[in-house]
DNA sequence: AGCACGCCGACT
DNA sequence: GTCGGCGTGCTC
């Protein structure tokens, strides 16, 4: 019976994103399924694309929308799989999040696949003499004169598709002994003697590498064609050094407040959600470690998300020297082909624990008994670029589908997590003490740059300056922070601190230097850039903003002989660079680590005793109603990796703004008192959790158009949705092009819109008509950046 | 996207 | 006359 199967095709484009229905050639008709990767002649030309069977039917009736006759499908060309590489709940979870989520079925499969397992493609030209070449070892020119050829009917050009997935192999060579006992060679090869004896010798399998050393390529091959040896090629995963070096540990006894949480989420029933609120250094991770040793018990498998690589190696680390090769790491750092080993560590049920990042959620592991966001309010769980998910949703997604326990886990718990533990959608578990008694939380003291304007310098106080000096004697070590975020964006006067800010929003406003104004970024208010401070008459305003680079010279100068080590984008770009520096910061090869943000996460360092924030305030000044909650939770997190050990550690924070509640209450190490003052200001002023909103960008290379596009889209919302939504704008990005685009956007806030959703759709389906053609559009719900 | 078809100008 | 420029529309 001929078969017809349903594939998601590899073009990622509106018309295209739709199942196409294809005949099944008889030879696999009863080997494909679901969730396998096919190779489809596709348009006109019958060019060769990737897809993936989505389902397949036994005919053209049970299609949902394509009544043609089976005559006029084509057949697959290829199947390339044995087994299913998504399987039947990722393609469920695709379907889900096709509807949240604003991009394409094909995007979202490929998010949850190593790249490996995308094709490539190429086209075969063959003359007319029989001789053939690859498109792509051709030049432009090459090329071009290779389709002239073709159209004046010489050759034909056949199109490839290629799996990409190579699996790491090693050859062995095993000795047939029973053979080699009754081999004589004749007496005058010397070689042949040699090499039979050496294999007598030997009772197991040796490298072929090593065989040809010893007796030559001729020899090895001579002995497998007479049966003497056998070449076995024997797979190898490209990740077991992960293993290496690492000494395996045991469970550590749990203090009360530890074992309390521990008790509630073993005894909990299956799919439940904790939000798990623990200062630093209160052992988060052992509880982890222990409650995954349960599931393991059990039989169930893990999945652990951390924000980013610094933090996955020394937390990997923790769970490979508990777990050893059941863990499987997924991370952003891993090479192609690491990533691939990795992912079919998993697939085939070897490996129990997967500790990642963001995409690791879409690992395919069965039957999960237990799901971990650790640092859960970290942004870096949003993907920025499409598929635009939020890693959070698919854990709680997989947790339900699997009815597993999920836990949440922070310092500083997002408020929107906070809210619903509130609510008691999640179960709150706190943890209020460190882990080590002995291990106190650091002194934390504010210094108020406005007063404090060291004449030598202008980053550093006096005070902090002092404290360095005080530490450097001691031989103790300090890191600083220089924060980033908001760079240079925003004018503050230096006298007094102030911030111009949009008297809508609350929110900082925006330098735009083509335009000379200080725009809003959500209501799209604009003033002038004032020539003197508004609150102090000072002509010290200005912008905001200093390097690393900056930083570390003006450190030289005034420390001469102290040993900096640097840590930014920079200095971290090449692979293995930040594990470097950070052992040689550990090994106390420096005595100041300076960084970024990326510094702030789980560095533990027992001689570390004071660290120094230097610029507390550019986080507090950014455009978006987050910043508050940013800056406490980047200060409490950078103020946990001083004093981690016995010594007493301390924390000097440098601000304009040392009135400002994020700072005040991270001072206080307060989470608490932060959450409750920042919700009434989200409430008052109508942002998440109360109120949802969702960004929508709008391109066009011309301005005129974008205008003109991104008010029929606002209009057309304002038409869809109730009155109690708030549009905002359209309105210039601040960067308001790039890409020789314009951009445009508009947002809308909103609390419950029972039409949005199909609003949006059918956004997307307004923008694949012809007249918009040149239109870019993105649909972002809940964004993390407004920027 | 990527490819073919189709409709107009400047060339041997 | 025709080659080849790019606009238009479709892909099971």
């Amino acid at each position: 019976m001929t078969r017809i199967a349903e594939v998601i095709v590899d073009v990622p484009l509106l018309q295209t994103d739709k199942p196409f229905s294809y005949l099944v050639p008889s030879e696999f008709s009863d080997m494909i399924s679901p969730g396998m990767r096919v190779h489809v002649p596709f348009g006109r030309g019958g060019r060769l694309v990737q897809g993936i069977v989505t389902r397949v039917i036994n005919s053209l009736a049970e299609a949902d929308d394509y009544s043609q006759n089976l005559n006029e499908l084509k057949e697959i060309s290829e199947l390339l799989d044995v087994e299913a590489v998504l399987s039947e709940e990722q393609l469920a979870l695709a379907d889900e999040m096709r509807h949240k989520v604003f991009s394409y079925k094909i995007s979202i499969f490929k998010a949850m696949l190593p790249n490996l397992l995308n094709s490539k493609y190429d086209k075969l030209l063959t003359k007319e003499n029989g001789e053939s070449i690859r498109w792509s070892t051709l030049n432009t020119k090459e090329q071009l004169i290779a389709m002239k050829d073709f159209h004046s009917g010489n050759g034909a050009i056949t199109y490839v598709a290629e799996s990409k997935e190579h699996r790491k192999t090693e050859k062995f060579v095993v000795p047939n002994w029973e053979a080699l006992e009754v081999y004589e060679p004749t007496k005058s090869s010397k070689k042949r003697i040699e090499f039979r004896k050496i294999l007598l010798e030997t009772d197991k399998k040796l490298p072929f590498a090593e065989a040809v050393a010893m007796a030559s390529r001729p020899i090895v091959n001579l002995f497998a064609e007479n049966g003497l040896i056998k070449i076995e090629e024997v797979e190898v995963s490209r990740t077991t050094n992960f293993f290496s070096d690492i000494s395996s540990d045991r469970a550590k006894s749990l203090n009360n407040e530890q074992q309390e949480a521990f008790n509630q989420i073993l005894r909990a029933d299956s799919e439940k959600t904790f939000l798990l609120e623990g200062v630093t250094g209160s052992g988060k991770t052992e509880i982890y470690l222990q409650i995954i040793a349960e599931a393991l018990k059990i039989g169930k498998t893990s999945i652990v998300l951390v924000p980013e690589i610094s933090l996955t190696s020394q937390i990997a680390k923790r769970f490979i020297a508990r777990f050893g090769e059941k863990v499987a790491l997924l991370h952003s750092r891993l090479s192609e082909g690491e990533r691939y080993d990795e992912w079919r560590r998993v697939k085939s049920g070897e490996a129990k624990i997967v500790v990642g990042t963001r995409s690791a959620i879409f690992a395919p592991l069965q039957n999960i008994g237990v799901i971990i966001m650790d640092e859960e309010h970290d942004g870096s769980y949003k993907q920025e670029s499409n598929p635009r998910y939020q890693a959070k949703d698919i854990v709680l997604w997989r947790g339900k589908f699997h009815h597993a326990k999920v836990i949440l886990g922070s310092a500083t718990p997002s408020l929107e997590s906070r809210a619903r533990a509130e609510r008691g959608i999640y179960q709150l578990l706190k943890l209020e003490h460190r882990a080590n008694p002995k291990a106190q939380l650091a002194e934390i003291k504010i210094i108020d740059m406005r007063q404090n304007l060291s004449d030598q310098s202008a980053n550093f106080s006096h005070a902090l300056l002092e404290k360095i000096s005080e530490k450097l004697i001691k031989h103790e070590q300090i890191v600083l922070l220089l924060n980033r975020r908001g760079y240079s964006s925003f004018v503050m006067c230096r006298d007094c601190g102030f911030v111009v800010k949009c008297p809508n929003c609350d929110v900082a406003l925006t330098l735009h230097m083509d335009t000379r104004t200080l725009n809003c970024h959500y209501c799209g208010h604009r003033e002038v850039i004032p020539q003197v401070c508004p609150n102090c008459q000072s002509r010290k305003i200005g912008y905001y903003g200093s390097g690393t680079q900056k930083i570390e010279e003006e450190l030289n100068n005034l420390l001469p002989d102290v040993k900096i080590l640097r840590m930014d984008v920079d200095t971290t770009s090449r692979k293995g660079a930040h594990e470097k520096i950070l052992k040689a910061f550990g090994n106390g090869k420096a005595d100041i680590l300076l960084g970024t943000q990326m510094i702030a996460k789980g560095l533990d360092f027992p001689n570390v005793t004071l660290v120094g924030v230097i610029n507390a305030d550019t986080s507090l000044n950014l455009p978006d109603f987050r910043s508050s909650e940013r800056t406490f939770q980047l200060l409490t997190q950078v103020a946990g990796r001083s004093g981690r050990a016995e010594k007493h550690g301390e924390v000097l924070i440098q601000t304009f703004n040392p009135e400002h509640y994020a700072i005040q209450l991270s001072q206080r190490q307060d989470y608490e008192a932060f959450y409750a003052t920042e919700m009434n200001f989200r409430r008052a002023l109508a942002y998440p959790p109360y109120w949802y909103t969702v960004l929508i960008v709008v391109s066009h290379k011309e301005e005129e158009e974008v205008v003109k596009r991104s008010y029929e889209i606002a209009t057309m919302l304002q038409r869809n949705l109730t009155e109690k939504a708030k549009i905002l704008g359209p309105l210039a990005q601040p960067v308001a092009r790039t890409h020789q685009l314009y951009h445009y956007q508009i947002i809308v806030r909103f609390r419950f819109e029972e039409r949005l959703e199909d609003t949006l759709n059918q956004l997307l389906d307004w923008t694949q008509l012809v007249e918009n053609r040149d239109l870019r559009v993105i649909i972002d719900f809940d964004p993390m950046n407004f920027v």
